[in-house]
DNA sequence: GTTGATTTTGAGCGATCGTTCAAGTTAAAA
DNA sequence: TTTTAACTTGAACGATCGCTCAAAATCAAC
């Protein structure tokens, strides 16, 4: 049987993510794409059907690569916390030049389809409550650990968790203050603690 | 001389903005503007310039009248905190299913405008900026008049209000989760009033 | 080396994009 | 009433959009 693909779909998909990242999904052209992943236009649709569904697979692995980013924090760290918080702290700090863009690509995605009956928009509905269950899972080790109180459940820590991360990382998508960084995510971490 | 223009300027920048903030700026198109406005391409091309400008426009309408209805409800407040936290209420509960957008119209214009030296990517921050000032002296007040202590200035009040409130309307821009809306707002504001 | 299923190529389709401008309409000034 | 500057209209321009598909290239199987 005749031939083998000649692209890797993990690294197309890889970059297609960040450059629907950086300029949204309307604002990413199909020849920025096959410019990007250096793929002609028959390959693109040959392997991902459409503009939409080579969006829909960055989505998702854009979320199984912040997940595997977590995971690498939280096994170099004594504590669930500890992890989080250097998770953060790379985030909202050390990549804040280098990302493709400051906020969360699933944030933006949420922000960008408004028609509720699209696949997209539902795509990110579901991506962003799969990504709350996975927190609430860490939280709920946290507290087993000792290192959160009971006073509240680890859904509800994973809730507040989501609301300071997207509030800082918004925050922080302008230039002139990154010495505020630091300071409000101890801030954070101190109010988690305290709830 | 001549003749008078046939539109109210107002109106016309009032429903671009509607139409702007619920779909985005890449995603409506003149042709979607014009049937919202109700004038041809060439009247909108002579009032406003181009799509730009007619964005541009919107988007400072957007955040005078922002301002205007955190005025409304300060003035139906006995205090500063209380005029905000019914604002915070309203734009996060009541408003949820009849604005055109969960997310704050000037967020959403900062994610969409990647390129660092676009003129709606500085307009964007600029009117961020601007905003922050107005909300410290919002928060400068509340210090003076005994409803927050002096642990910290106005500014930082200012801050970790936009990180909360920003936060919360990016959490809420989804179905299902309505009645945890109320608490978590009540939290906010415990969490200020404790910094 | 030949075959033949599979993948890659890229010219180009129809649709839509932002925008222009000559022609038509309007109403204040003369 | 006539003039005339200002405004409105909408057909249409060139560019770009997402996408298609016939032809060329590729390589495992024989």
């Amino acid at each position: 049987m005749a031939n083998k693909v000649k692209f890797e779909r993990e690294n197309v998909v890889r970059v297609a993510s960040e450059l629907f990242w950086k300029k949204g999904f309307h604002a990413t052209s199909t020849r920025d794409l096959q410019e990007a992943v250096n793929m002609r236009p028959g390959s693109i649709y040959s392997a991902f059907g459409s503009k939409e569904g080579l969006y829909s697979e960055s989505l998702k692995d854009y979320t199984v690569q912040m997940k595997a980013k977590i995971e690498g924090f939280l096994s170099g760290s004594e504590t669930v916390l500890g992890g989080l918080r250097a998770f953060v702290e790379s985030v909202v700090i050390k990549e804040k030049d280098c990302s493709p863009s400051a906020i969360c690509m699933l944030v933006k995605a949420n922000g960008e389809f408004s028609d509720k009956d699209s696949n997209l928009h539902e795509l990110g509905l579901d991506l962003s409550a799969q990504f709350e269950n996975y927190l609430s899972t860490l939280f709920e080790q946290a507290i087993n650990n000792g290192e959160l109180n009971k006073n509240i459940t680890g859904i509800e820590y994973a809730r507040f968790f989501q609301v300071q991360f997207t509030g800082l990382r918004s925050y922080f998508n302008r230039p002139g203050v990154e010495q505020l960084a630091q300071p409000m995510i101890s801030q954070m971490f101190v109010l988690i603690k305290s709830l």
